[in-house]
DNA sequence: TAACGTTGTAATCAAAAGAGTTACAACAAT
DNA sequence: ATTGTTGTAACTCTTTTGATTACAACGTTA
């Protein structure tokens, strides 16, 4: 199974929040429209960034905003507020092994440090990329896109 | 979400044949019993494992085996050989983004080079553990099992 | 202060994926 | 031939994700 798409939706909120804050309100269904998602997924997302301190959200009058420096916020930081794993574990372990049988009693031990080793490489380069590296590639992209 | 199981299960797996194959014959019934899964699951897996040519698994007379020399099986192989990723990528991407938006229509190509990044260095560090590391650890705990 | 647009959130539903299960033909060894 | 096993298809069950509906809470402004 992959990563869900929480995490690329959440980057991709960042991107148009930045891109378009100046020209519209950020609402729900503004994101919702560009994601092609359900308004209520995007609210979900929004409140769990704003939980992570990443975002801030205007009840009642309604719009988003980011809440850091973009260069502050990174991947990692992402990934973690929207819980795009279950438990914070990035494998999934056959939790029923034989506990009768020498392998099945121990393989959980035997592995953990090894699983473990594997997903901090993958979230220490998480912590490398910025939505500040983001937000520049974006403007690339569209500046190309209108040429 | 997380990476399959069957990765682990099929770690599970070369840590059994290796413990076991002196003294009984590695069958699917036998390794479903010591992971605690259905034969069926186990077969398949070792189906996908002697396509990559990690092990043998002997029709008829019943019997698995590992293929190569231990050191030379890496976590790598495994990840690769049991399909635990969706198409080969890590991140499950939101594909149906608003074409009409410019965040949207461009987000895929902003994004693709970051989330490589990402699932390299995770695959990277999987190319560093062997199943030699993992029999050597598996002797470890059984030894201190015992004891 | 009433109307409007929006957020926050619960509850329910639909779709996708993983794993379990049943069934049985193909095969090897005795 | 019989026995035990693998290879594989078909189907079910379960879990998880994301979609949807519904509505109270809230700010703004007319």
């Amino acid at each position: 199974m992959q990563i869900s798409s929480r995490f690329t939706i959440a980057i991709h909120i960042f991107a148009c929040i930045n891109t378009f804050e100046k020209e519209y309100k950020i609402t729900s269904d503004f994101l919702a429209s560009s994601v092609n998602a359900n308004p209520v997924i995007i609210r979900k997302l929004l409140q769990q960034l704003k939980a992570a301190g990443l975002v801030t959200v205007q009840r009642g009058s309604g719009g988003a905003s980011i809440a850091k420096p973009l260069e502050e916020i990174t991947f990692f930081d992402i990934y973690n507020a929207v819980e795009c794993i279950d438990k914070g574990k990035l494998f999934h372990f056959h939790e029923n092994s034989n506990k009768n049988c020498p392998v099945g009693r121990n393989i959980h031990h035997i592995l953990d440090d090894k699983l473990e080793r594997i997903q901090k490489a993958m979230e220490e380069e998480m912590k490398k990329i910025t939505i500040a590296d983001v937000i520049r590639d974006t403007r690339k992209y569209i500046s190309e896109d209108i040429k």
